[in-house]
DNA sequence: TGAATTATCTGACAGATCGTCAGATAATTC
DNA sequence: GAATTATCTGACGATCTGTCAGATAATTCA
């Protein structure tokens, strides 16, 4: 982290001292305020630049635009995921299993509490078709799907007498965690039903039962 | 429909006569164009309103936002959907079952090819709290956590012997649906294997398998 | 027919934003 | 404390938003 900190550079390459980083460091957080606030629809340049009582001027001097701040916002929530792999170790069997399952949906419900205005934003910007966000969501995604993959194959899951390929229902299981961790504040059931009934079928899924 | 087309008014509450009805559906259509073309980053007022030849202040006589017409649009495509609650209906045993599990599969996928670029918009706006999408969403989604649900307890699924609420459960494979549809274009397994992956986990929870 | 009435559209405007400079201001160096 | 370097911003032209009042087109009806 300090290491690539170093490397953190104006648009036009030259390196930032101190009171450049830290002002982009003001951007940055007051973008992550105003999103959760307002929304992807309310949030303008002047506005960011306002907040941090700076002109539109020194926000460009940072970034190229709101979606650049909202860029690299979305890689820095990236860090908080290699946690979240160590949870798919081992084979799950039995009750510490279904406990494991259990934790990577609240891991993804907690994750999504703390970044889920951001993580809409990627999503959009991916499913829209921008390869600078589909390289994140990429990035983020993998490592998890990987983990996955390799558990139901350690646990002959998806194996020959299923029609599941493991890759798909790998994906099939992000977008349950994905979906449902960006709802569960909303949606009218209660949080146990929802974190149990997921955490079954992430568990039935992925261990093959 | 054409009932409903009858009271179509003015943002002044004026009901249009058939040039008025016209010029409004000109509008609509192109804000469906340019939004899978452009993404809702790139949809202006001006633009929508140059591409039907028209100037802003018609767009204003219409519509009094962007995001107005993309919600007008969205209850649109909430009128393609009860098709699919007829694939619900019996208890989906055996083979027979197993084809429509994949028949609402691919509905889906379908569903989402034509309205992807709106459905996008929908979830990002619902998810950000705006409560006119919300309503739609839930008017989109309901019936279908209805149906899902009545089918797991025709099935006799999700009942003592499992931890899954039979709601959160309906949930869960929507989030599936949902995501794999927007996915599918995109992600690197192949088409089939997605499909009958999905179907299969479907399959599997709203029957107890 | 053509004048009156109604329906629809747009020019013009004030306020705001975007993105870009060149030059002002602040910090650091020597 | 003067020179150098780093950082910030005022000011600008182009564009956008949202709102009128008035222009234009369609319809009615004498």
């Amino acid at each position: 982290m300090s290491a690539s900190k170093q490397r953190i550079a104006d648009l036009t390459g030259r390196p930032l001292g101190a009171r450049a980083l830290e002002k982009r460091r003001q951007i940055l957080d007051a973008t992550r305020g105003l999103l959760a606030k307002r929304g992807l629809r309310g949030l303008r340049v002047a506005d960011i630049a306002r907040s941090v009582d700076s002109s539109p001027a020194t926000f460009y001097q940072y970034f190229s635009s709101v979606e650049d701040v909202v860029l690299h916002l979305a890689a820095e929530a990236n860090e908080d995921l290699p946690a979240l792999l160590e949870l798919f170790q081992g084979t799950w069997r039995g009750k510490e299993g279904q406990r494991r399952a259990r934790d990577v949906v609240t891991f993804f419900m907690d994750y999504w509490d703390v970044h889920g205005p951001l993580l809409r934003i990627r999503n959009l910007a991916a499913d829209e078709g921008d390869t600078r966000f589909m390289d994140l969501r990429r990035a983020a995604m993998e490592p998890i799907l990987l983990a996955m993959v390799s558990l139901m194959q350690r646990n002959g899951a998806a194996g020959k007498d299923s029609l599941m390929a493991p890759r798909s229902a790998a994906l099939a299981m992000s977008a349950i965690l994905d979906r449902m961790a960006a709802y569960h504040q909303v949606v009218e059931v209660s949080q146990e039903d929802l974190v149990t009934t997921c955490a079954q079928i992430l568990f039935r899924t992925l261990t093959g039962k």
